[in-house]
Parts: structure tokens; sequence; C-alpha cells
DNA sequence: GTGGATGCAAACTCTTTGCAGACGG
DNA sequence: CCGTCTGCAAAGAGTTTGCATCCAC
């Protein structure tokens, strides 16, 4: 599995894995993955939505919630839970997942690269026999800007 | 603080909490106190509402949600997210928190003692600055006796 | 041309809210 | 009694679905 940087990289192998199931590059879809793949953020479908408003005003809201999926079980992108009652959307640049620091106060979202949570997967697996799966995970807490508020 | 054990130190405390609030200790909250109280498993407010049910046909589920919210915000009980769509509760019996493990196979819950993530609190503290709280959080991945099967 | 994709609207799930009446302290 | 609490029904958010039409391949 490679992990493409450029737009024009990405784009190819969205229609490439498109294609090898028989599923159609429309002008909904790249549009949507336009919008994913530049967006720095954790994109809600609602946002997803308004982002393509202005250029494609005919989208339909179910448009964007049916692509979403698709891209998510092609693993072409993450849903994201940030406890704010949606579901967000990331696109997924490299196969190191990483995990989710959301500060109470301000609402910052912080990355955390998953190799972090590398030790607490073994004590987890030695203790319980459990498994972690590389799902994303969000923290809460305060991070450092409001630490230094307080 | 202190954590009673038995069903009437908490339900005295639960009362003792709502008086000190001015609030009221009515039926419907004696009821849903109990079937939270009694359950092992983390409840949604539809399964709430389903155990009181037989011996309350009247209670409305708003009052359920109203309850729960009310009991969340006292510090009685905590409201936990495993991804499946909707809030479940549990209800505190001591200050230790503990996390969870769902497995995505089975859909066992296991629960993870809070200490476990205290070197990647550490961590995170140390290399982001990110101080995380005591919120839950929810894992998933394979439990042991999956993996057996696999 | 044909099957997959879209837009639209309606449905669905979970949760919240407004209000008049009931009830606990 | 007074203010809180409740049941009921309706509204609200977020998401999904049915269906006729449309469009990529």
């Amino acid at each position: 599995m490679r992990s493409s940087t450029t737009r024009i990289e990405q784009e190819q192998h969205v229609q490439e894995t498109l294609r090898r199931f028989g599923l159609k590059w429309t002008r909904p879809r790249s549009l949507i993955f336009r919008v994913l793949f530049q967006s720095d953020n954790h994109l809600s479908a609602e946002e997803i939505y308004e982002a393509l408003a202005k250029e494609e005003p005919t989208i339909a809201i179910a448009t964007v919630y049916r692509t979403v999926r698709l891209f998510e079980d092609l693993g072409l992108l993450a849903g994201v839970d940030l406890g704010d009652g949606m579901e967000r959307y990331e696109w997924i640049r490299s196969q190191h997942h990483h995990h989710h620091l959301v500060c109470s106060q301000c609402q910052a979202i912080e990355e955390v690269p998953a190799d972090i949570l590398k030790e607490l997967k073994e004590t987890i697996f030695r203790e319980a026999g459990f498994r972690l799966d590389e799902r994303e995970v969000t923290f809460t807490g305060i991070c450092s800007k409001c630490i230094l508020k307080e």
C-alpha cells in the first residue's frame, strides 16, 4: 500500500479504487474528495455540504452522506468521533492513524501519533488479552495554552 | 467523598444530594436509580425505559432522559460513548473511572482500570503539554475469546 | 444502453423541549 | 401552597432510504 501525497496522485488512486469495484467517478464524488483532501480539519457532513453549496448548489446532503460512507468503506477516509454529536471525516494520507486530543476549554483539536499508544497496546494485550485495533480514539483534557491561562 | 457500596447507602446518598440542591426524590427517579444501580451493563435510555415499562407503564422516555442528565450533572453517573450511536449510562460506584474495550467481533465490553493509562497520560503531557482529564475512553479491538477463534 | 449514482422528499433514530397538570417538601 | 417534576406530544438534530431520473462507462 502506498501513500500518495499530492492531490493528483490521490485523485487517481480514488478513481482506480472505484473502477476496481465497478463504481463510478462522478462530479459529486470528485468535489467531495477535493473538499476533504484539502481540509486540515475534521469535517462533518454538514460542513462538507456547505463547502460545496457555492459551486454545486444542487448537490444533496444525502449524496454527501452516501459518498462519505462509500469512501470510508473503501478505506479512503476515516470517520472520527470527537464527541460533539456528529460524525466527522478525515482523509487518510498514510497508514499511520493518529488519535485526537480535544481541549474541553477551547475545543482545539490536537493530533497524537499512534505510536504513543504502542506501550498501552502492549500492556492491554498482556494484562487482558485484548488486541486493540487501529481505530482512532478521542481523549479529552486541557491543552497547553489553556493550562497557561489557569 | 465516600464510595457507598450497598443500594440502601447509595440511595440515601442520592436523596441527600438532591435535597442539597432543593430537588425532589420522586418515584421515577427512584426507579431509574434502581435500574441503573442494579445493572452491570451500560444501559441506553431506551433500555432503562423498557426495564421500567412493566412496573411503571406510564413513565415517559423524556423523564428517563431528564433524570439521567440530572444524575450525570450531579456526578452520580457517567455517560459512556461506546460508539454504537447512542449514549449509555453507568452508575459511578467509586472515584476510579475505567475505560472500555469493545470487541468489534462479539461486541463484548471489558473494562480497563484508569491507572493503566497513567503512563500514557504522562507521555502526552510531557510531549504535547496536554493534560488528559478523567473522561472515559472507548477502545475497539478484538477480545481474547475472539482471538482464539481466529 | 444499462447499472450505478443523484436529487428530492420523506422517514427514521435518538434526544430535547413546551406546556398543563400532578405531586413532594 | 409553591416550585419542582411528570407525561404527553411535538419539535429538533443528524442520518438514512425509496424512488424516479440521470449519467458514467
